[in-house]
DNA sequence: ACAATAGGCAAGTGCTAGCTTGCCTGTCAA
DNA sequence: TTGACAGGCAAGCTAGCACTTGCCTATTGT
């Protein structure tokens, strides 16, 4: 967690991909929305801080920026580094 | 490890991207093959045991199939699962 | 001003992934 | 058939990740 997550273990946890679901699902959301969203719809009973924790962890993979407003902490989500995935391991074209 | 593990789980390690890297280049490799060239050309230095269980987890994640010849066990690279990331967070057009 | 809301920071804990070690099985060449 | 080669199995160790707990800061409403 000191330095910089690379895409790879950001989405190794299981709770990171619920977050990145539901960024994509509804871009912009705050940290107790998104806490409220997993608890709700995924059946995630994962605290704040935990939460909090993986969102930094993201964040620092570069697959989503936050911002402030005022006290909330607003989430975008950015899939370009998936790019790097494919690049990396072509997939061969469908026949 | 028990069970099957899943494609996010399989390349979060380091190890076993550069195994996938090394059957995208030469497909078709041994274990003795694959331990030699990540060891010369990619500075790892890991145990075959390691290399095994690498490969263990990367077959059960449907990246990897490996079929015994004789007494050498032959790798070859699956790349399709990796569909499900593009699918599942699509990358916005490159404009 | 004061309480409630939204979130941050840091230390501590439990569990599991990755690795090693030691020994065993199967295959090929001489 | 005997030794060398290619690989498998299982137990044990260690470091790091995910999570919690407790307390702190900042912003908003009344």
């Amino acid at each position: 967690m000191i330095g910089v997550a690379d895409i790879y273990a950001a989405i190794a946890d299981p709770t990171r991909r619920l977050l990145l679901d539901e960024l994509a699902r509804a871009d912009g959301q705050s940290l107790f929305e998104l806490c409220s969203r997993l608890t709700m719809t995924h059946g995630v009973n994962s605290s704040r801080q935990a939460i909090s924790q993986h969102l930094a962890v993201l964040e620092s993979a570069g697959l989503v920026s936050s911002a402030r407003v005022g006290r909330t902490k607003i989430h975008h989500l950015h899939t370009e580094p998936f790019r790097e995935i494919t690049e990396r391991w072509p997939i061969p074209a469908k026949d």
